[in-house]
DNA sequence: TCAAAAGTGTTCCGAATACACCCATGC
DNA sequence: GCATGGGTGTATTCGGAACACTTTTGA
């Protein structure tokens, strides 16, 4: 008799008795050794799925690969890859970024699970969906054994995608546009250093209007969670713009004062 | 040579073999009958829990369970259950929900993923965590043969839980109190005809601040989500109050206009 | 000198705040 | 009558919207 222990149950291998495991019972979740027909034994898969967001002239845009293996065959899709029996949800989150993007300590958040049990044609796989928010200037794709191709699509002219990732996308922008009228992360899709005007550009294309421009630096300005920096736009035709930069220390002081981002 | 279909493998079981089955490989989701060493193979539990909120005296509470069985047996948790193998993620929360409560259509949300390789101290279990809004003046707990008894506690004042449900707990608390701001869900916790104070009351419960009775009166009001019904509180030694009921139909017409709930 | 964007100032309006006051009912 | 909560009115303040204007740079 073989007995293997695994990260939910464990099996006992028997020439006799095809298949003996811990699983949920009537009234339980955990009968030791339960016996039951081996066609009645039954177990997820699980996911992660990463929502890439960036902004480039002016355009929320979202990383999409194109899968290198079926189902769903030379169609883009989101980049994913299933969890390992011991790692965290976040950590398999960020290696799917870093393996893709070669990016390390970027903003994340998980958004929702999508567990519909027909979401997969083959299997019955559950996925947790994160979104990330690079500054995609810096960054250059890796051609990943996944995928044949990565590529930057704007999130209002999307190409057909595999599985349910429209759905999981949909739900990431809507759950990134509320997120950022009330907490400060939309400074994670810009440069470090950015100007005024470009951080408006930026909400304007997020939340889908314009501002006026005197009111929104009045507004941001008063918030005093920018740092403004000794530097300026270079090699513009215009006057050059000053420089700022996120105050993330500030930030966390009014944070505990019970001061609210907001815009 | 045995073939054993399952959600998300194929498993062979053959007497020299140990174990083959499909699963996740350097290259690719799918590897067909992959062959690997037998303490290798891994699965997940998924289960969903549930952090059913009321609101009694003022107070919101929550309805936790004593467990009747290890781990953590004879300590306070949140109910909750394993996902069925054929069983959607939300059904699976409302089953639960209705088996401790008797409870149907309720409002439910799912709002985090827990998923920390050591949140439960046998196995590795992944659990999606719902909330539910119920006007509790209408549920009798029901004896379930999870848990020897039920309770409701209020969320100033909670018991020691099992696993991370505190963490759970705290997590759909402060998204609770997050949506309740913006979107009018929180009306789910009254009867369906209350007077404006109970509402008041209700939000300053659920944002730990006062609201003065005319400015919030006067805002309610002037969104017109709000039916005016012809009757009174009863029996009452004062000025009986008028009752209201939440106009579903002229909230979702001017949630499609643009309007946004905000309190 | 002109184009283009940076950056400032000011008026106007509506919404939120604070607070005072009257109303209906049971005891 | 009076305690209790129901319900209304109003003056003041504050923040947002709208818009006009000045400044600084490169070409």
């Amino acid at each position: 008799m073989l007995k293997v222990k695994n990260t939910i149950s464990t099996f006992i291998l028997n020439k006799n008795l095809p298949f003996i495991c811990t699983m949920k019972g009537p009234n339980s979740y955990y009968i030791s050794e339960y016996r039951l027909p081996i066609n009645e034994y039954f177990i997820f898969g699980l996911s992660v799925d990463c929502v890439i967001f960036g902004y480039q002239e002016g355009e929320i845009k979202v990383l999409l690969v194109q899968r290198s293996l079926d189902p769903f065959k030379g169609q883009w899709a989101l980049i994913g890859d299933l969890v390992e029996p011991e790692q965290n949800l976040s950590d398999a989150a960020n290696n799917v970024l870093e393996k893709l993007t070669g990016l390390k300590e970027i903003y994340m958040k998980q958004f929702f699970t999508f567990g519909s049990v027909d979401r997969h044609p083959l299997d019955r796989v559950v996925t947790v969906g994160y979104y990330s928010l690079v500054n995609s200037i810096c960054y250059n794709p890796i051609a990943s054994s996944w995928a044949k191709s990565a590529g930057w699509f704007n999130i209002k002219d999307l190409p057909e995608l595999a599985f349910d990732h429209y759905d999981i996308l949909l739900k990431g922008i809507e759950t990134l546009k509320n997120e950022v009228r009330h907490k400060p992360t939309g400074f994670n899709l810009l440069p470090s250093k950015f100007t005024l005007l470009e951080l408006q550009l930026l909400y304007e294309a997020l939340l889908g209007y314009k501002f006026d421009k005197s009111n929104f630096r009045k507004k941001i300005l008063e918030m005093k969670i920018l740092k403004p920096l000794n530097e300026t736009k270079k090699n513009v035709s215009h006057r050059p713009a000053k420089l700022f930069e996120f105050d993330v220390e500030r930030y966390k002081v009014l944070e505990v004062e019970g001061f609210s981002f907001q815009l």
